[in-house]
DNA sequence: TTACCAATAGACCAATCAGTCTAACTTAAG
DNA sequence: CTTAAGTTAGACTGATTGGTCTATTGGTAA
């Protein structure tokens, strides 16, 4: 045996940035196995599909990255808008991220309405996501922070919203435009502040 | 001749629906053919190859409908909140935008990093969208309705916002969400408000 | 009527697609 | 050393891809 599935992890590799560039039907199993310099055998033995492969990058590429990227958890002794412009903040300095796209996003925006575990496995993460933010925005409620207001609903819009912006392609992707839409999403929350 | 190039407005119509559902890479030319029950030979006679053609479908089927989505326009004697609340309201009557996403977008976020052609045609459309929008709101500047500010940037945080609400799939894409999500960025604006 | 050209029709093409299959090789266990 | 399992290797398949090509049709204008 190779060293613990060295080949399976290089295909997840390979396949993640072919997707990443060129969505579920613009990536090719051929110039993903010409990437991972792995033959077509080792593919089939580790994953059934194409199909089965993408949903693995997803689960154990994209979702890890994207987990750092949306960290929705507070320091302590920060208040709500310290933590979120800290968040923010490290959000901005993930360059790739904020030129090229969510790759979650992407994903969701080519294949959720085409197919139902496609759909499944991105809302899955999205929720965790929302519900991760939601959570810390009830904290800061609880703390007397914030008044009280629906939670769930606001980080549903932070996050769609932010996904718009991110989504923006690299001709129009500015760092300063993601500044700016972070800074206007902490404004519009600043009238829930007591 | 057929009545006034009909078949080639039944391939846009059936390339159109191709594409809105299956994404560029996903769309097959034998099944725009089989949906416009068109031969072969009249798409290649109307287009030159699968990439023109879809560019005429943006430019003839997708950027006019979402002129009249993204229909930004005072009524008179509307003050500027009045207005928007409208446009948003209309926006909100389109049940299968809100549910399917816009087309445009799905396009942008697909396409735009892949090819040069498509990223200028629909940016461009974008930023057609983005200068009406900012229009609008230095109209109601110059009107004293609202206080100054940078108006194409926050019409770009307008409309990448609503972007990436509508983008999210049927299985999510609440009417619900939408308008609140209308009613988040009424609300930062109104910040504005002199 | 003739001539011309736009449009229709679909057989055909090479390339590529995802996926299958069998043989060989490597490694670890007994 | 033998055996079995895990892995590598890549030739091969059938379907489908976008695109080409030639023949024919249908309508218009001279």
């Amino acid at each position: 045996m190779s060293q613990i599935n060295n080949t399976r992890e290089k295909l997840l590799d390979a396949a993640f940035l072919e997707v990443y560039v060129n969505g579920y039907h613009g990536a090719s199993i051929s110039s993903i196995l010409k990437k991972a310099n792995v033959p077509k055998g080792s593919l089939y033995h580790f994953f059934n599909s194409k199909k089965e492969l993408i949903l693995a990058v997803i689960d154990e590429r994209i979702y890890p990255k994207m987990s750092n990227f949306f960290d929705f958890k507070r320091y302590k002794n920060e208040d709500i808008f310290e933590a979120l412009e800290r968040i923010f903040q490290k959000m901005t300095q993930n360059e790739p991220l904020l030129t090229y796209g969510c790759p979650l996003h992407r994903l969701l925006v080519e294949m959720a309405p085409l197919d139902r575990e496609f759909d499944k496995v991105l809302i899955e993460k999205f929720n965790i996501f929302s519900k991760n933010f939601s959570n810390m925005l009830q904290t800061a409620i609880n703390n007397k922070e914030l008044k009280n207001f629906d939670t769930y609903k606001t980080a549903r819009f932070f996050i769609t919203s932010i996904w718009g912006e991110i989504s923006m392609p690299p001709s129009l992707s500015k760092k300063e435009d993601f500044v700016i839409h972070t800074k206007n999403l902490l404004q519009f929350l600043k009238q829930y502040q007591v």
